[in-house]
DNA sequence: ACTTACGGTAAGTAATGACTAACGCTAAAG
DNA sequence: CTTTAGCGTTAGTCATTACTTACCGTAAGT
């Protein structure tokens, strides 16, 4: 289950503006961190955990460092979540239904 | 943006293992922390955070307490991950492109 | 060769969070 | 009315982590 990495990944405020940024088109370190609020440093440190939970990629562009969004993490999340999505409606319809037998009984 | 939350919820091991179990049906606490390698209280606070994310509902049931699984909080991720869906599929398949054509002049 | 630009890494710190033990409250049981 | 069962809350502790500063390596420009 790699997709504990990737929840804990997006679980950072920053670390999902730095992912929503990267979004809009792949941009180098320096470049995201210039339009935010956190160190150079911190948004490498910060890009290393999204790397490693499978939600970017990286490439080498002379001396700087492109970064892009990877679809992997991406779907490991959706795939998650869409194991309980049915079940998730199901229940919530069920519970709607017995609120209602609730109602008669009682007023 | 209350998707923060629902992240941050899931972000913890053990707080996704209260959900999965929830998700094979309504439960109360108690019988929750049974099989779970943590304190009654701990579930409790985990229930706490889970509900504030939109994640479950409770009602009371006489003295117990039962949690089932809200789609609400679900709903709010899976509309927030759609949203880079396809824009992730096109940069990937514009990477891979672009590392073919790296290929070419190189070997 | 020297300098400048760009990033990853290390170390240290402050803040966040997950957990347990202890307490208090409400609802059923006796 | 007293007792028991089930939960939520509080206080305190230990581990995790997000951040900054300082440092080192690599690539391009002069």
């Amino acid at each position: 289950m790699t997709n504990a990495k990737a929840f804990a990944a997006l679980a950072d405020p920053t670390r999902r503006e730095v992912f929503e940024r990267l979004s809009r088109g792949p941009r180098a370190v320096g470049d995201l961190a210039n339009d935010l609020p956190v160190s150079r440093p911190a948004v490498s440190q910060h890009l290393k955990v999204l790397k490693e939970a499978g939600l970017v990629t990286d490439r080498p562009d002379g001396a700087r460092r492109v970064y892009q969004i990877d679809p992997q993490g991406l779907g490991q999340i959706r795939a998650w979540l869409d194991q309980f999505w049915d079940v998730a409606l199901e229940a919530f319809k069920a519970e709607v239904e017995r609120q209602a037998d609730e109602e008669d009984d009682k007023p």
